[in-house]
DNA sequence: ATTTTTTTCTCGACAGTCGAGAAATTTAGT
DNA sequence: ACTAAATTTCTCGACTGTCGAGAAAAAAAT
């Protein structure tokens, strides 16, 4: 359904621009803001008075003049307009970082996630005292905190900030709104981990290639298997999905999965049952909940030593996962592939499967291999693409409710 | 990227969105435009001056006046204000249709297709031929038809009029748009015909349902096998896809296709693979181009009749579509599923089939099953989805280039 | 001290939407 | 026949927004 346009919509998109080119390209001057945007010095001047008068941009001291003319005023953002608490689930740890709005890191630290069964209620209660505590060691008042930004592996749903599936707590939901809300007023978002690192990796793929950048998917190896895909969007900058590719079916009636059901690509491409197939376990045992990396790295060296049956379990992982790529592309477009995750210290021994895998299907034969590049530093990437989505959307909130209140 | 706004932009965004409620909703009045945009009446009548200026729409003559207060004044699209030819290619025949700017079909045949292997070029002739013949019919000049709304089934550019691969002539491209630049000026777009048909059962489902509908998919069954899948969209309305569906692959190393790859859901599903299943003819045989449907209504019967191997030949296109249904599933929210084409009439012996694969993997299983309904009419379907699209494509550009000029 | 250069700010013109109320035109009531 | 009520359409002034041109500001070069 369309829906109708107004002038003031015209200046709310515009401020959102504004503080979108501060933050890609740091403090500007005026006329930089014009050129980057597009829009008049007149409306530049405009819409920086009110954001100057709403406390959400200030003017920084004026810097070593560089050549002559009217030295510029910088603008960039008030770093105490509001803060960000960024909250990242892994398999062992929770990771709290406390975050300015000018994307600067204030603070963070790290805690063990216990192993014990009790299950999600007590991991709740965990994740409110350390949220509690991030806020307790800085000084900042809580009404300050305007989002907390979490990420997980799983499943997530599209509109609420609901883990609707997950390794770790299997389908015990967790609605972190309903969580979250007797303690903060903040607003919450959740996204799923490889979503988050297919939007740092777009950003990036943006910022170097700018119009020509179309779309891209990154794919997550590890204990289990994430799939994020980016798109540009048409107005509203990039679109970006966390599709279910772990559990995607592989194989009908193969080998089990920690999630109960049998075939899934997790089966056959997920630490997990690499270990299995290397140890020639019979694919419908319940597979193990964790496995060490050190064991992998184990089965890996034999491999590469030349071991049969170690070659062969990287080799069946690469083939679930190309054949699950070339399906992934027979339903979008063609794109490029980045592989990240602890994961892609394997790839030599998984490429292989992986570039067969791919060419049995039509899409492969008919548009050609896409291209895979391997992206290390799967933690900066994920910490990157919270901050990205984290902060446009500040950005988007404190346009609209921020800017004309305040006058 | 995000792009800057202006007030312009706001005039024609409104602009359009009137021309949209006014094919949406026939002649309406005045206020009844109001209340269906949620614009003023002031911008009403600013906005329907323009138009009626531009001679896009027209005042209609006063109604029989019921109820008492000043009569209303209809307004509705000027029939002649331009003209839409539809081209719908199917294996068999060509279909060209003539609309006006209201909608309304003026002159409609069909043409035979040769079905020698001369291939591309001669067809391209003949839709050239087509095309100029019912423009000739009509007395219309050549200048007012503004659209050329092509569809096929196959693999279709997202951006460009190109055919990228089609059941028919196979990788042997055909670029619209370049065929025929030097016959017409009109735009020329192309889409899959799965595509407009889940376009037209998206946009009764929005009328339906309102904001409840989120997403939907249309899957064709018939010769070859389609899909398209329509979301709402943000600001734009609804997003659609058609991807390469009846080409993905099902399973590795499987029953030959007509495209020559091995495996696709298609060389299980489509008429060929189940008379090739049915006759106990190897996987591997070259498949035949066509199927009479008479042979499958032949099968069908005795399946129904308690035929093991017929039965077991539908059971396994059910279990590709299933499967596949389900990775689509899997990469995306789950959504109904509209059964479509000539293969709705063996539903009943491909349901166990698709219930099974679907009911494989994990999605389906932690979401149930997918809401699915078979829908007849496919005919009807991809005409009113060219419709949907042509006439929403002729309003966006004829707002762009028609309005701002005549003053 | 003056000129040049560069940046920022300001003013008037123009485009768009909105609310209020005037104008138009019919039905209902007396 | 006349008036009141109802309903729709049109118009006017207020408000918000963007833009271009040029004034004002401020430093370097001459």
């Amino acid at each position: 359904m369309l829906t109708k346009s107004s002038t003031e919509l015209v200046r709310q998109r515009n401020s959102v621009l504004v503080l979108s080119v501060l933050r890609r390209h740091g403090a500007l001057a005026h006329t930089e803001i014009s050129d980057f945007t597009g829009l008049s010095s007149a409306t530049i001047s405009a819409i920086t008075a009110d954001l100057e008068k709403a406390q959400i941009i200030e003017k920084s001291e004026h810097q070593a003049a560089s050549g002559r003319g009217r030295p510029r005023v910088l603008l960039r953002q008030r770093r105490d307009c509001g803060y960000l608490i960024v909250v990242i689930i892994s398999s062992d740890a929770v990771q709290y970082s406390l975050v300015d709005y000018a994307g600067k890191l204030i603070d963070r630290f790290n805690e063990e996630r216990s192993h014990d069964p009790s299950g999600a209620a007590r991991f709740v209660a965990a994740v409110r005292a350390g949220l509690l505590r991030i806020l307790d060691r800085s000084k900042i008042s809580q009404e300050k905190v305007l989002l907390i930004s979490i990420s997980s592996k799983g499943l997530v749903n599209s509109t609420e900030p609901v883990l609707l599936w997950s390794p770790i707590f299997g389908s015990d939901q967790i609605d972190f709104e309903s969580v979250l809300r007797p303690d903060w007023q903040a607003k919450v978002i959740l996204d799923n981990e490889t979503l988050l690192v297919a939007a740092a990796l777009g950003a990036r793929e943006e910022i170097a290639k700018g119009a020509d950048f179309r779309s891209l998917a990154a794919l997550s190896l590890g204990h289990s298997i994430g799939l994020g895909i980016v798109r540009r969007g048409g107005q509203t900058g990039q679109e970006v999905s966390a599709p279910n590719f772990g559990h995607m079916l592989h194989m009908a009636n193969g080998g089990l999965c920690r999630c109960g059901t049998r075939g899934c690509i997790e089966a056959y491409a997920g630490f997990y049952a690499i270990l299995r197939s290397a140890f020639e376990v019979p694919l419908d045992t319940i597979p193990a909940k964790f496995v060490p990396v050190a064991e992998l790295d184990k089965i890996a060296a034999k491999a590469r030593q030349g071991h049969r049956v170690s070659a062969f379990a990287f080799r069946q992982a690469g083939l679930a996962l190309g054949n699950g790529l070339s399906r992934m592309l027979s339903l979008t477009e063609r794109m490029p592939i980045a592989i990240t995750g602890p994961g892609t210290r394997y790839y030599d021994l998984l490429r292989q499967g992986v570039e067969e895998g791919l060419g049995q299907s039509h899409v492969v034969r008919m548009e050609g291999m896409p291209e895979i590049r391997v992206v290390a530093d799967e933690q900066i990437l994920v910490f990157d693409g919270h901050l990205n989505r984290a902060l446009s959307v500040i950005d988007q909130d404190i346009v609209l409710s921020g800017v004309q209140s305040a006058e």
